[in-house]
DNA sequence: CCCCTCCTTCCATTCAACGGAAGAGGATTA
DNA sequence: TAATCCTCTTCCGTTGAATGGAAGGAGGGG
């Protein structure tokens, strides 16, 4: 049964992910469910031409090309780029890992990160995306998206730490308490030993994205930092308002962007 | 003459660079020496595959599944990772854009930047290239490159402003100073109104990259940028001996890594 | 030395890609 | 309103590029 050439070229590179950023021949053609041969010569061409490269144990990984071409594409650059300055000021003041973040879909979008020195175990890199639930940025998002989104996300809270909270009742309060006082924190959800604060980025009336951080221990300054973050979340906000070009690409409008 | 599908998919994103981040359907055609109809059925199946993206008035980028995939090439990951803090006290410090670039056959290629609240007309982009010759960081680079390098480069020193230097003999001299006092210097030779200081990252006794700043004017504040960078340099440098991963993907030892 | 895994090459068959041509949509001009 | 010129989309008979099973290295570990 026959599927274009084309399909098979670009399943061989969607068969790299955060996971898999590195693999084989062999493990290519099996993650892309593609004969060897078949793999062997498509992964020879994308390899040619520089989507590719081969590590020095002959693994394959993305090559600096499609490094390239990736930056060229227009993912937020509106909030982007206002938000760089802001994301700076904060990191200065707090040293903590500061995230910017958008929903795509059901899942939370990282867009923009600054690492701090301080060695907490964060998981997140831009271009990543996690679940919802079990980050702060994600608690935000999604106590401003749509019903259908929260319904949604809501049926499918998976565990991924003992902390994670995966009983529907108990989120919805938490949304509902993230509604009421403009912020979100974690404990150790997404990762033993990281805790979160974030809150939204509005333009206007409409939440766009969120502004995180991820620190180590959130009970001595929690009110410092939300401070901080409102700060640099209004202060986005205005910059985006004060901005002209009406930047391409939402928040995500409808759930799975890609098909 | 029968062309693979792949390397016409391939070509097709080819045509999307720093000065066409957005192109019609015909445009496409036409950079990839495609017919129309062929164009226009590969990029459909670029475009359900994510890889490229839909402006509101029809045009193509790339799309945030390129840009998600892009993200994952191990582009000097070690040394941007080194770097990255440093980057950051850099710009606390003098509030200018900020520049890590390493030298990729005979251009830079810019894999670092933290831009300036200020307006500097300033051309580089993460993941874009530039000519040796008129750039703070090249200059750097072009200084501690292998003979045969340099020697090709002087032999096309192309004129970009009214200020770029174009005479074989006087970058020389430029060189050996860079050498002889550990900077280098730009004055509008990229872009009017832009200049620019560099000094070199070094991991043991190898430039492994170089690191700049743009700024309005040099004049009054020379010695202390350098100051500024040769501190960040440094550190870097210290970092990158301090971790034991050496990262995969040098500066370049090869004129045109990619084929 | 054998066996196992991973990679590479070969080549006859066939099915997906091809692209010219015609049509649809939209904008601008007469 | 019609005529002209774009760019984009669809169609379909022909053909040669893609296919993938099989066989042949290459390494390496037991």
């Amino acid at each position: 049964m026959g599927v274009s050439v084309t399909s098979r070229a670009l399943d061989l590179l969607g068969a790299f992910d955060g996971e898999h950023r590195s693999l084989s021949l062999t493990d290519l053609a099996r993650r892309a469910g593609l004969p060897l041969a078949t793999a062997h010569r498509l992964v020879g061409e994308l390899h040619r031409w520089g989507a590719l490269a081969r590590e020095p144990n002959g693994d394959y990984v993305i090559g600096r090309r499609l490094w390239q071409l990736g930056l060229l594409a227009p993912v937020q650059s509106g909030l982007r780029q206002a938000a760089s300055p802001f994301l700076h000021d904060l990191y200065g003041t707090t040293l903590a890992t500061v995230h910017l973040a958008v929903r795509d879909g059901l899942e939370v979008l990282y867009i923009e990160r600054l690492a701090g020195h301080v060695s907490v175990p964060v998981v997140s890199r831009v271009g990543s995306r996690l679940p919802m639930h079990a980050t702060g940025v994600g608690k935000v998002l999604l106590a401003y998206a749509p019903e259908e989104v929260r319904t949604e996300v809501l049926g499918r809270l998976t565990r991924i730490t003992a902390y994670t909270v995966t009983q529907p009742a108990r989120l919805l309060e938490q949304l509902r308490r993230v509604r009421a006082e403009g912020y979100a924190t974690t404990g150790e959800e997404m990762s033993l030993g990281a805790c979160s604060v974030a809150v939204p980025v509005r333009r206007g009336d409409t939440v766009v994205a969120a502004l995180g951080m991820v620190v180590p221990d959130l009970r001595r300054q929690l009110p410092r930092l939300v401070s901080a973050l409102q700060v640099a979340a209004n202060g986005i906000g205005r910059t985006l308002n004060a901005s002209v070009e009406w930047n391409s690409g939402l928040a995500g409008a409808r759930p799975a962007a890609e098909g």
